[in-house]
DNA sequence: TCAATTATCTCGATGGTCGAGATATTAACG
DNA sequence: CGTTAATATCTCGACCATCGAGATAATTGA
């Protein structure tokens, strides 16, 4: 079945390969902006959550980037200090506090991030419809078999 | 030129997508093994020195995970004391310090991230060699985009 | 031999993360 | 209502990874 397992091999290694590059943008944007990794996920996290018309509270994005409480209240410090998110008190249950980003911390990550999208997009001009259903495919099986290791752990073995 | 932009913008997503899953490999192997994730980088990039046949230094580990000297010595510190790594004198200049992977951990490296790689040519069984060549493109192309952002930071209005 | 360079390590300080416990709010129930 | 349990966040003290500055040791060149 395996015409070419050197080409199999060597795409699974471009593909570590791109992921360090991915890494390595956000790395960016913090380095830019006086900001560590955690913060960053964080800024990312909230981010997804306003484009999807929710606020985050802090216990919910404890879970998104897998910190405890005392971390994210830190974390919210951090945040806050530097003018990127504000807390809220939540009106309807006071226990909860929800977080906003600022506009100018918005603007920030959608210039960072949304310019490398555009630019993903552009380059993916080059391609046929046909040609990128099979790398739409191709990537969906691939996260499947990911995720299955980072939930399972170890190999079958184990 | 954009037959279909949403399609395009959807294999952005399930892109970012993949690289959050694979993170969590490196995660799960680093909770695993009592390792933070400065670790994890660490043994990565010893294995794949010694994949090369060559057998990394100090300094060259620091350069490799962006780390200062003294971070170094305390990364190296931990690895040794778990019994993860060696330090050796190098015979012929003795003020270097090469690293050596014990059997067990490059074992368990192969293992993991070994097992994954398996699992994911594997995976790639189900495609035609003209299918991969696609997937091989594409994946060199979002690879160059993602570099120019991480290298040139910003996007071009900075 | 002596000075300059290189490679690594030591020390003290900074900062992110966590566990345990405190505080405040809401929900459940008699 | 009043009391108790559950939930959400914060405070405090401690740990550990990282760093900058400087020390130590080995090599190179004159």
């Amino acid at each position: 079945m395996t015409r070419d397992a050197a080409a199999r091999q060597e795409i699974a290694l471009l593909l570590r390969r791109l992921n360090v590059e991915l890494d390595a943008v956000g790395q960016r944007f913090a380095e830019r902006h006086g900001l560590n990794r955690t913060d960053v996920r964080a800024l990312v996290a909230i981010m997804d959550a306003a484009r999807r018309g929710e606020a985050l509270t802090a216990g919910r994005l404890g879970e998104a980037v897998d910190l405890r409480s005392a971390s994210v209240t830190a974390l919210v410090d951090r945040l806050e200090k530097v003018g990127h998110v504000r807390r809220v008190r939540d009106p309807e249950d006071r226990r909860r506090v929800s977080l906003e980003m600022s506009d100018s911390a918005m603007a920030a990550g959608a210039e960072h991030f949304g310019g490398l999208a555009r630019d993903l997009v552009g380059a993916m001009a080059a391609y046929t419809d046909d040609e990128l259903a099979v790398v739409h495919r191709w990537l969906e099986d691939m996260t499947a078999v990911i995720e299955a290791h980072a939930r399972a752990g170890g190999p079958p073995g184990a």
